[in-house]
DNA sequence: ACAAAAGTGTTACACGTACACCCATGG
DNA sequence: CCATGGGTGTACGTGTAACACTTTTGT
């Protein structure tokens, strides 16, 4: 058997919606797209999935492409094929949601593909349906931080529970109580505190802290509560259902 | 401009994984493959994605098609795109999984597509990578059910909490104590109780319940504890993260 | 000495869990 | 009358949320 007949072939790839803190703010990576249609305007980083690979790989290739970055954290978001979504020629895309450590990309920005960070609340217009993934990504993301450690990724390996804190109410664009926050977070004991401060935003210093990685390699799928009232933090969820 | 070049162009389909309930057992939909390769082996209801089409609609419309079905619950689960998962020609497959009441498909079984409804724990082989979406359909569905009030899809119009609690009890292979499921299920506000008993399943007969529509459409994203214990009873949960 | 951020403890309340008995009915 | 499944209430412990003061140190 040759082929299946009487069917539409079609292009299919991948995009990446990349997360970074810069221990401020949650921010996205996005570039100038190099090619037609669209050159020079904001979109997410993406390609076409090759013959031979997954779209897994070539999210993950894609983003090294990017970033120069293995072994970041990457999770599968949702597939997006409406018909006329790209223009040019039916394109479905796997969109990916990544989070890295923004002290490890300190690639030069602004080189091939022109990237830049973007704090998400200052996202330029993007191409296509980017603009609707990185709301989904975004919704997903404080949808799974609120279950899960995850939020650890954004980190570089030694972090101040304050910044900890800080993300989290980034991400949930809210303020917690950090008494509570502290004792929720060194009760899963998942962090290993250091003896040396970070001086850098007080006088009195924090002390860094560091995962545990046996931990937390068994714990993520566990289920934690940092976030008081998810319910009124979080709307939609993962991939809203449909009922056509 | 024409269409991208030098890319290649593939097949995608979609993939239902069709769950139903008898009021004992959660079943799963599945269909005998009528055409090669694999003809006669079993599959799920699936199908290529039309031009015009988006995957979310051929997912319903394939649904459809077996069921004679509209409106139903359906949430995209994740896409499969490793190159040789099916051996005729490079397809990559959105999966999509389905809640629908038993009792409203009817329909003349082992019709044309063969279908028969199979026990969770005695599905025969499937083809392709079949297996591994119904296995992470599973979890997502033991996932979502324990965080929100998603049962309800695969149950009739009126049911009763004996009902919905064998049917908790049967995604997550456990038992429960019916006084504290009871009062939690209760304490939502989303069930208002008939008149009427289902004397079908004990002399005493027990209340049957309908859906407070209303409420059910507006609270579907709050979170809910109807399980004890998540942490133990929930391990992978939607699409798990990859690190190539 | 003072400003700015870090760190820590207690209390009240809500929620979750465990647990046992009575009820209604058909046979 | 009795067996079967349905329905209900309470007591206890745990966990969560609210809340204020002390510590450190650079200027």
């Amino acid at each position: 058997m040759r082929g299946y007949s009487g069917q539409q072939r079609l292009l299919l790839a991948a995009d990446c919606i990349i997360f970074g803190f810069d221990g401020r703010d949650i921010k996205l990576l996005l570039i100038q797209r190099g090619f037609e249609p669209a050159r020079g305007k904001w979109s997410l980083m993406g390609g076409f999935v090759q013959p031979g690979e997954s779209a897994d790989e070539s999210a993950h290739r894609i983003l090294r492409q990017l970033t120069g970055l293995d072994g970041v954290y990457m999770e599968q978001l949702h597939t997006f094929s409406v018909p006329d979504r790209d223009p040019v020629e039916r394109t479905v895309s796997v969109a990916y949601f990544a989070l890295i450590d923004i002290n490890k990309y300190q690639q030069q920005l602004s080189d091939e593909y022109h990237a830049e960070w973007f704090h998400l609340k200052k996202i330029p217009e993007l191409i296509f349906d980017h603009r609707q993934m990185v709301e989904m990504a975004r919704k997903r993301l404080q949808y799974k931080a609120a279950l899960h450690p995850l939020l650890f990724e954004l980190l570089p390996e030694k972090f101040t529970i304050p910044q900890l804190m800080h993300l989290y109410e980034g991400i949930y664009d809210t303020t917690f109580d950090k008494r509570n926050f502290s004792r929720k977070l060194l009760s899963t004991g998942l962090l290993i505190k250091q003896d040396e401060k970070d001086k850098s935003s007080s006088r009195k210093g924090a002390y860094y802290y560091i995962l545990d990685q046996q931990r937390y390699a068994r714990n993520f799928q566990s289920f934690l509560h940092f976030i008081p009232n998810p319910d009124h933090l979080l709307r939609d969820d993962t991939g809203a259902p449909s009922r056509l």
